[in-house]
DNA sequence: TTCAACGTTTAATATGTGCTGAACAATCGC
DNA sequence: GCGATTGTTCAGCACATATTAAACGTTGAA
């Protein structure tokens, strides 16, 4: 396989995954393309190498910017955006993990205030309790990668 | 609030909570209702409690199944089928995400053995970095999961 | 055998969502 | 100011998916 077929395979599977996870296929794309790239990449270069228009860019570029992943840059008397894949990514990644287990913390907690009856109070609390493991998981892998930062060579 | 408004509130939230994961509202209502209720529950009474058709009751159940969320059971000289939520059901769901960063793995590796380039192999490598420390800590997770199996009560 | 009850499957419908293409706003060079 | 370039937004379309309603197969009782 060569190099560019490879490339565009990984584009691809990056793609399906993200549409696996609640992104969208094009916002997977970009990403893979952000990884793949030497240097940061304008919207037309995205357009053109991903076949997306460049309303889909504009989008997709920005969900991934409040996902923290990518980041828009400037070049000095340029008037186009690039973008590039940010520093530490996957800590931002974590952490709206944790997020999210904070948000059925409450839905079960609530319930367990609220709701009255045997094998509910029983069956609510393993449930609360696996949030909670599942928390504390999350919390241990942000701890452990924010002090191995894989300090990124350049 | 009541107890039977906490129990409707607590099903709501746990069908958005499921629709925001991959599955479907009504697969967050039935498991719901099943943590809620004392008794194993037949698709009948599924369905007239959260206004479900029982052909969807049966979609729905089935994917629990094949998730070890939900465990049909019968009743001696019943016919109809009756639904539980399993003895340890959250093991699973780790276990899945298990096999799902095992996936993720190997797209990266292929990516790293197929593509040349500065950057990108530094970026993918972080990428694969990100994706075995998750694993590992799922890991983990389910080990201690296992290690404390929350002996449900009864 | 016949009928009733139950679970499954499937076609049709409804609903949500992503993408496109075009209109729009903003900015820079001339 | 004017035209060109760029990013954003939005209506319309296309596609995927969940739900329903109905048909079907199976099973057990009379």
């Amino acid at each position: 396989m060569t190099n560019e077929q490879a490339r565009l395979q990984f584009i691809e599977r990056m793609g399906q995954q993200a549409a696996n996870d609640g992104l969208t296929r094009s916002a997977g794309q970009i990403w893979a393309a952000l990884l793949l790239s030497d240097e940061m990449m304008s919207s037309a270069e995205l357009a053109e190498l991903l076949q997306i228009t460049k309303g889909s860019i504009s989008t997709n570029v920005r969900t991934l910017e409040t996902l923290h992943i990518v980041e828009r840059r400037f070049k000095p008397g340029d008037r186009q955006d690039y973008y590039a894949i940010q520093e530490n990514p996957y800590t931002a990644l974590v952490e709206g993990q944790i997020r999210r287990f904070d948000n059925a913390n409450k839905i079960v907690a609530e319930a367990l205030d609220g709701v009255r009856g045997g094998s509910a109070q029983v069956k609510l609390t393993e449930l609360a309790r696996f949030y909670q493991l599942y928390q504390q998981s999350a919390v241990g892998l942000l701890a452990a990668m924010k002090a191995d930062p894989e300090p990124g060579s350049s």
